[in-house]
DNA sequence: TCTATCTATCGAAATTTTCGATAGTGGTCA
DNA sequence: TGACCACTATCGAAAATTTCGATAGATAGA
C-alpha cells in the first residue's frame, strides 16, 4: 500500500473526478483510475462509483476516507517530527470521555501535576472511537474509557466498574418511547445494551455526547436520560432528580489503555496514580 | 512512501538485523537493504547505525518508530472498517466547541427540537482541527466554532464575537510563568494571539481542552485561565473569581460552518434558529 | 441517432524492486 | 599481523510494477 494511492484516492474524493484529479495531481486520467483500482483490489471493495458524471464515494470508500487522511498525516507527521531535531518532549497526552474527566480524572490531573512537575500533561475529552483513533496514530498517548476495540499494540487494563441508572427531573415518570428521553453517547457497550433493553429507542429525537452538559440540560428541561451513578448520587439526594422504578441499570469496566512498547519511566508513575486514585470508584 | 517500508523497518528494529529481518520477511537481506535506504532517503535522515553486530535505531530511527507502528496500525484498521457493512444513518450531526454548547448551543437545540421533532440531532463537542475534519469528511453536517480553517465546500457565516478574559480564584494575582497558570485550547487563532502576548506560557504544565470543566477546575484549585466572558461573568459578579487587572483580552468571531451543498430543506430551519438565537450574544 | 464526456483497458515504455553474487567494513582470535 | 567471521552495501540483471498515450466502452443529453 503506497500513500500516494491515498492520496490518488482522496483527490477524487474532492473533485468528484478521475480527469480533474489527474490534472491536479500532474499525472494522467489512466494512472488515477489505474491507482484507484489497485487500492479497490488492496481494499477487496470499490471505493468509487463510476458515471458519465464522474465518480461517487460508495460506503466503503467514506469508510475509507478518514483512514485515507489519517495515513497521510501520520506520514506528514511521522516526516516533520523525523526532520526536527531530536530534542525530546516531555509531554503525555492523555484522553478520556468527559464524563470521566468529570469527578474523577480531574482531580487526578491535579495531584499528577504535583507529584510530576517536569512531564506536561495535554488532557482531552471525545468519543472513544477517536481517542481509540488517536492512540493508533500516536497522537495520544494513554486513555482511560469504558471497553474499547483493542487497540493494537496497546494494554487495555481494568481499572473500576461505572453504574449507569436511568434518572428524569420531570414530575412525573417518564413513559418510553415518548419525546422527554434523551439518548447520550455512553460509549459502544451502552449503545448496544441500551438498543436490546429498548429497541423502541434505538433512534431518539435527541442525542448528545457533550459529557457533563447533559446533565444540566435534563434538570432545565424535564427530561430522562442515563448517567452514571457517581454523577447523578447528590441531584438524587436532593430530588432534583428521580429514578423511575423499573429501568434497567447498566454497569460497565472501566479501563486504561497504554502501549505495550513504553518508555515505563515515564508512564508507570502515572499508571499506578491512576490505578489508586481509580480504584476506589467501583460500585462493588 | 509504501507500508512495507515501515514494515521492514519495524522487524529490523525488533529483531536488531537485516539478515534477521530478511528471513522473518522472506525476502533477501539486499532487499531490506535496499528497502531501508530507500525509507532513508525519503525522511532525509538515517533510521539505523549499522556495525558488524548488526543494526541500532538513531535518534530519529526512535523517533520514526511509533509512526511506522501507526501507518502500519491505520491501514489494517482501514482494511477491517471497509470490510464492515456500513450502515446509514438519517440526521444532523452538529458540532462545536464544549464551550459554545455550554449556555448558548444546549438552549437552542431545546428550541431546535421543538421545532423540527421529526429530524434527528447529534450534537458533539470536540477541538476545532477535529470538528473541521469531520466536516470535510462528511461525519459532522454543521459546526459552529471560532474561525475555522476554511473546509473546502463550506460556508463560514459570522454569527457573533466571543470575548475571552484572564480570571484567576487565586486570592492573589497570578504571575505569568508561574505554574499557577492553565492553558486551555479555545482554538488556533488564541493559540496564536496567546503565544504572540506570552511567549514565556507557550508550553504550560498543564493544558486542557475539556470545555466547561475546566472551570470547576479553576475554581476548585486556585489557578488562572483564560474564559470566554459569557461564561465567567456570573463568578466575577459573586466574587469567586477575579479580573487581573493588566491582562490581555482577545476577542474573537463565532461562525456557523456548513456545506454549499446542502439539502436547504433541512438546514435552513436549523440555520435560521442558530442565527436568531446566537446573534444576541455579541460582545458588542 | 449523434455527440460529448467520462472511465476502463490495452500494449509499450519507463521506472522500481528484487535477487544472487560479491565488495566493503570491522571485530575477534591465534 | 593475518585469517576468519559476520555483518551491511553495491552491482548488474531480471522481474515486477507503474505510467503513458491511444482507444474502447458506457451513458447522458440534445
Amino acid at each position: 500500500m503506497d500513500i500516494n494511492l491515498a492520496r490518488t484516492f482522496l483527490m477524487v474524493a474532492e473533485t468528484g473526478s478521475f480527469i480533474d484529479a489527474a490534472h491536479r495531481l500532474n499525472i494522467t486520467q489512466s494512472t488515477v483510475s489505474a491507482r484507484i483500482k489497485g487500492l479497490e483490489d488492496l481494499l477487496g471493495r470499490p471505493v468509487f462509483e463510476r458515471s458519465k458524471s464522474g465518480a461517487d464515494l460508495t460506503a466503503a470508500g467514506e469508510q475509507f476516507h478518514k483512514h485515507a487522511l489519517a495515513l497521510v498525516r501520520v506520514w506528514q507527521r511521522a516526516q516533520l517530527e523525523v526532520s526536527l531535531s531530536d530534542q525530546h518532549r516531555d509531554h503525555i497526552a492523555i484522553g478520556a470521555p468527559a464524563t470521566l474527566w468529570h469527578g474523577v480524572l480531574l482531580k487526578t490531573i491535579a495531584k499528577l501535576r504535583s507529584e510530576t512537575p517536569d512531564i506536561a500533561i495535554s488532557a482531552t475529552a471525545g468519543l472513544q472511537d477517536v481517542l481509540t483513533q488517536r492512540l493508533i496514530e500516536g497522537t495520544l498517548d494513554l486513555a482511560i474509557m469504558y471497553r474499547p476495540i483493542q487497540p493494537p499494540g496497546h494494554t487495555v487494563e481494568h481499572l473500576f466498574d461505572e453504574e449507569f441508572v436511568l434518572v428524569t427531573s420531570a414530575r412525573t415518570a417518564p413513559k418510553k418511547g415518548s419525546s422527554d428521553y434523551m439518548f447520550i453517547n455512553w460509549g459502544a457497550d451502552f449503545q448496544r445494551d441500551h438498543a436490546t433493553a429498548y429497541p423502541e429507542l434505538i433512534k431518539p429525537g435527541l442525542s448528545l455526547d457533550l459529557g457533563s452538559n447533559p446533565l444540566e440540560y435534563v434538570l432545565a428541561n424535564e427530561l430522562s436520560a442515563y448517567f452514571p451513578m457517581r454523577l447523578v448520587k447528590p441531584y438524587l439526594s436532593r430530588g432534583r432528580l428521580k429514578q423511575p422504578k423499573r429501568a434497567r441499570r447498566f454497569v460497565y469496566p472501566v479501563y486504561l489503555v497504554y502501549p505495550e512498547a513504553r518508555d515505563e519511566d515515564a508512564y508507570d508513575p502515572i499508571l499506578d496514580m491512576l490505578r489508586r486514585e481509580c480504584g476506589r470508584y467501583s460500585t462493588d
